[in-house]
DNA sequence: CAGTGGTCTAGACCACGTC
DNA sequence: ACGTGGTCTAGACCACTGG
């Protein structure tokens, strides 16, 4: 909680109306939280879950039924820079990054297989973390761990071809047809955080997305 | 253009304080627009063409470079309302609706296969008007003959089997793998106006969405 | 230069939550 | 009862736009 409006007015030297509009710009900004008869706080960066959670896995029986897929982390090490995702990074970027691979499966069965770079030094304790103890959704782990939100993420997808490793993981013949998605995700200042490139199992794929207004 | 502020505060009894907190939030609505100097000006509802134009058909030399297809239209006619169109439109819907077929191209190669189904009798004048005089893009035809403003919109992509129909219209064999869209539009008190069924040649096929808030 | 909106002041009264 | 934010008042000065 902050201090109330009188206090902060009187502080700065400025008209409590004044005081008010100044509130009122950070509340909509999102940055506080006003409530008539309490207080101002500041508000927790809500970290908006729902938006990210849009690999949809259809379920067999009923295709709106949202799913997270369970997490299987094969490895996570430093390697060098590859092209695209300095590209990605920009040019302030070092020359390393963490490589993270990992396979998402649902009732068993392999259907994703994600490579997951992030920057270093930013992300560099994560090589000495305990992996198995991460829940399935990584960017909550970002913002816990190392305080970095995940606000904005581009992802564009197509189809390709399946490389050697994503068909293993896949359990697909190599070669065989894929989902690609390609995301790059931002903190809300617009840096890269994350570059990320996921292959799926293409029958069972399916991607949903609103954009626009909603509707309340 | 709408009475200044001192005027709207006169005519109305209040003060010019509060009609300056109104004005605001119909500001904040995106109702107005006001500039300093000028006056306060009722906005034209924005067709945010930017959010629709994610179809990316990726240009050979440069992904970066957006395009937007061509259009050709295959028919345009009253259809009884197939189920999965039912569903999303809700019990309020008529009978019949609108099936238009079309075919987008790119560099004369056919890229979509788009049929779209439309609420009657909302859009019955679009089967007397002259289609080859459309545009490209539909949603800026819905709002000028039509005043219908569409605001929001839910994709989602899968992998699939081409129809008979859409494997001739995209020159592939029967039974290709083709990529899948299916998108429900709305307008902005949420009713769904349009059910979409795109299929896509794979290999050069390629969707862009951009989620969250986006940096400046 | 006249009129517009943008910002600010110094009050007032009210609705709501907490104690 | 008290302190909180929500709304309102009746002014003031400034910055910008247009003719």
């Amino acid at each position: 909680m902050i201090p109330s409006e009188n206090r902060l007015a009187e502080e700065y030297g400025v008209a409590l109306a004044t005081m008010r509009m100044a509130l009122k710009q950070l509340v909509d900004e999102g940055l506080l939280d006003r409530r008539r008869g309490t207080g101002t706080f500041v508000k927790q960066p809500a970290f908006r879950a729902d938006l990210f959670r849009f690999f949809h896995v259809h379920d067999v029986d009923d295709p709106d039924i949202p799913v997270i897929p369970e997490s299987r982390i094969l490895s996570c090490q430093e390697v060098p820079l590859p092209p695209e995702v300095q590209k990605a990074f920009g040019a302030d970027s070092a020359s390393h990054c963490i490589k993270l691979e990992r396979v998402r499966l649902w009732s068993g069965e392999p259907m994703l297989f994600e490579e997951v770079y992030l920057r270093l030094p930013d992300f560099e304790e994560l090589l000495s973390l305990n992996l198995k103890t991460m829940g399935p959704l990584l960017y909550p782990v970002f913002l816990e761990k190392f305080g970095i939100l995940i606000s904005s993420a581009t992802d564009e997808l197509s189809f390709g071809i399946a490389t050697e490793t994503s068909a293993k993981q896949l359990e697909l013949a190599s070669e065989a047809p894929v989902a690609v998605i390609q995301r790059i995700a931002r903190n809300p200042a617009g840096r890269v955080i994350e570059f990320r490139r996921v292959h799926g199992r293409p029958e069972r794929f399916r991607y949903r997305v609103t954009l626009g207004d909603q509707p309340a």
